[in-house]
DNA sequence: AAAAAATTTTAGATTTGCCTAAATTAATTT
DNA sequence: AAATTAATTTAGGCAAATCTAAAATTTTTT
């Protein structure tokens, strides 16, 4: 089945919203698209004969299960492009959000498909959140601390637990991001500290508060 | 300015067909778009009311200047994309129009300026077509068969003068394609038959005949 | 130079997506 | 349980982009 931008926005909408409360209304959807209630009624009628979205009228609706795998597969355009973006054109991780929102409807699954091989088909994007596969499934990630993280193993940075401007200023010191792989060498048993190489870097030592607060994930 | 993708679309058209004749007719708009005539007399109000084309009624149309600009600018992001998709994403060159065209639609400026920058700033795109700088410029390009560049001097393969099926097949058993770096190690005047090596391959030697059917530039 | 043919434009509909204002239904108060 | 308030839907319209069919203009033929 095909769809236009406009029914892609509203599905990624309804995704958004239900993931939250399970059923979604109508004045939640028009605000989370800029719209008014009235388009959304319009929208709800067409996307109900197309067979993507349970809804009774006055009593909310949701994405059925083909509406989910299609809000997964722009989901996982988005979170695609969003990652090349950043590391591959050099984005700022803030600033790519409205770029990928526009070449996430371009349909081309080839290009996606080459896309994702390009990028090694990464799991997380770089925002932290997980990229759904080919077939529209999340993967189960086990996000652990760093703290957790045994003697030489190499893990990928996905999300960060303390997002103060303190916190965000040593891991900018540190050469940490999101998407940063980072070995650890040593644990200290005196004082919680370890040393880490973060991607080709040279090795450094963290505290264990620092450790405790950087949260990663396994290959 | 704005445009949407019907005005881009119809801008680039009008662009293809002026560099034909100079002057353009409904009809021949209409073909290449695959549209109907009416549709296209509605666009041409449309774009000489937004000061992009020159336009008296039954008599013709052409871009103007600033027309002109935003048609270069069109191609630009079209055959940058074009280029990362072969070089970089590997798609072959008779793959990629489709998606360039959606591509190339995408409004962020800053994402072309990056696209360019990490793609090296080509000039000449994998069809062989020069792609337009930042201010809507064309490159010249001097293109010259390999069998002119002299010894030692390396140079980009820009086009093919005999597109025959046995051509082709020689082009691919030497490595040789659109966008190969080739160097001229000697030339023997016995045959005029070139040492060349072809970007990271080992040098081979070809006939002064293939030689002077292949179009390279210097940058 | 008049008639015929070809091209182009206008007139009037259609579809998609959006809007405002009014009507309907559901939820909350009293 | 009736009244009020909030949420949702319907009705009717608008703008962009397209179409068909008819009218207008230009070009070509005789």
């Amino acid at each position: 089945m095909n769809f236009s931008i406009s029914e892609e926005n509203y599905i990624k909408g309804i995704y958004h919203l239900q993931s939250e409360t399970g059923l979604v209304n109508t004045n939640a959807l028009a605000k989370e698209l800029n719209t008014k209630a009235a388009s959304v009624t319009d929208m709800l009628k067409k996307l109900k004969t197309k067979k993507i979205i349970q809804y009774e009228k006055y009593h909310g609706f949701k994405l059925n299960e083909m509406g989910n795998k299609v809000a997964l597969l722009i989901i996982r355009k988005h979170r695609l492009w969003e990652y090349f973006l950043v590391f591959k054109l050099g984005f700022n991780w803030d600033k790519v959000h409205a770029i990928a929102e526009e070449l996430e409807h371009v349909s081309s699954t080839e290009l996606i498909k080459k896309l994702d091989n390009y990028l090694g088909t990464p799991k997380i994007d770089p925002h932290g959140d997980p990229i759904p596969d080919m077939n529209g499934k999340l993967p189960v990630i086990k996000q652990i601390n760093l703290y957790g993280v045994p003697k030489n193993l190499t893990a990928t940075v996905s999300s960060v637990g303390n997002q103060s401007s303190q916190m965000l200023e040593m891991l900018k010191h540190y050469g940490i991001g999101i998407g940063s792989r980072v070995k650890v060498n040593k644990l200290f048993e005196f004082d919680g500290s370890m040393e880490i190489k973060v991607s080709k870097q040279a090795a450094c030592i963290i505290s264990e508060q620092v450790a405790k607060n950087i949260f990663v994930y396994h290959d």
